[in-house]
DNA sequence: CCACTAAGGTTACTCAATAACAAATTGTTG
DNA sequence: CAACAATTTGTTATTGAGTAACCTTAGTGG
């Protein structure tokens, strides 16, 4: 079976690499985006992308809501989840189903088509956005008479450096 | 793109069908998964498979909780859960995460690849098998070094029979 | 300056899921 | 059959996920 041409748009290569400029770059990218889209990036949606862009690492609401309980004297569940529908609406994060979890999108395009590969072993997420696959599962879907709307597509499995290191135990 | 072969394990024709029969004849099927795996499909169990397949529409654990707990004066989440996952093991359920919701499995084969189409109108849900659609994926994934072990294939849209209806106010 | 809208605060709740331990049931073996 | 082991279920309690409803504050446009 041959493998469409696919675009990767985080990868697991960027578990070594300068996480900083990662996430100023998002940043900046955000920014722009809500510009263009005429829509407000508040403080609080800033710093809330901002802590999903801590890691590669998917991100818990509750974890988040922790956080900024420590950082403002108020935050409750509306807090970080309204931050979080607005973020998702304007395409800069995800929300991982199979996890309960967010993680922050590399490119900010709306509705663009994303696959998750979830490494049991280390936790990291990539996403991809292989158009190829998506208008496969679309097509599999029409040939039943279904019109796809929306993807949730999340494979679980070992990553790339992970079965390098080997089997080795989960610190 | 050419489409692979695939098996509709439960289509949206079910929707209109003798139910009565279907639930019979996934229960009988339980019965012999249970037997041949050596694990025992006791009472509990087999009613919250029944409750399951109530409907092709996914099942919340607790609406199943309100059920039982109806029937039995006993009831805590525990107990509907533990059934859940026993049914998930065994293959006669899975889990849609996009729903946080339950179906059941038409073709109980334990860890057989499966791909969900969720209507938006109606709320049925189908099952589909497609061997090539699981097996791209995977090539994709392998591609990146990525080594797949689970697959989560959730697709939303308007099934068949809303398309037919055209778009109709919903009940 | 006033009305309007968007954003965030606040309270309170429902649903999802699990931990930990106790009781009961079933299976097994001498 | 009695005794023990393993599995299943009951029970209590808690954490996590997500939303509803209402109120206050902050921007925006006439």
């Amino acid at each position: 079976m041959t493998i469409a041409k696919q675009t990767v748009l985080k990868s697991f290569a960027a578990v070594v690499h300068d996480h900083g400029r990662c996430v100023t770059t998002a940043l900046a990218k955000a920014e722009t985006a809500c510009a263009t889209a005429g829509k407000r990036l508040t403080p609080l949606r800033r710093r809330v992308l901002e802590l999903v862009w801590g890691s590669h690492l998917p991100v818990k609401a509750y974890d988040l809501l922790a956080i900024l309980g420590r950082e403002r004297e108020q935050a409750a569940p509306p807090t970080v989840y309204r931050a979080l529908d607005f973020l998702q609406q304007v395409g800069l994060v995800h929300r991982i189903a199979s996890l309960n979890a967010f993680v922050g999108c590399g490119e900010p395009l709306q509705g663009h088509v994303s696959q998750f590969l979830i490494c049991t072993q280390c936790g990291t997420v990539a996403e991809l956005a292989n158009l190829g696959l998506s208008t496969s599962i679309s097509a599999s879907a029409e040939a039943l008479g279904f019109q796809a709307t929306r993807q949730t597509i999340e494979v679980e499995g070992i990553c790339k450096h992970c079965r390098k290191r080997g089997a080795q135990a989960v610190q």
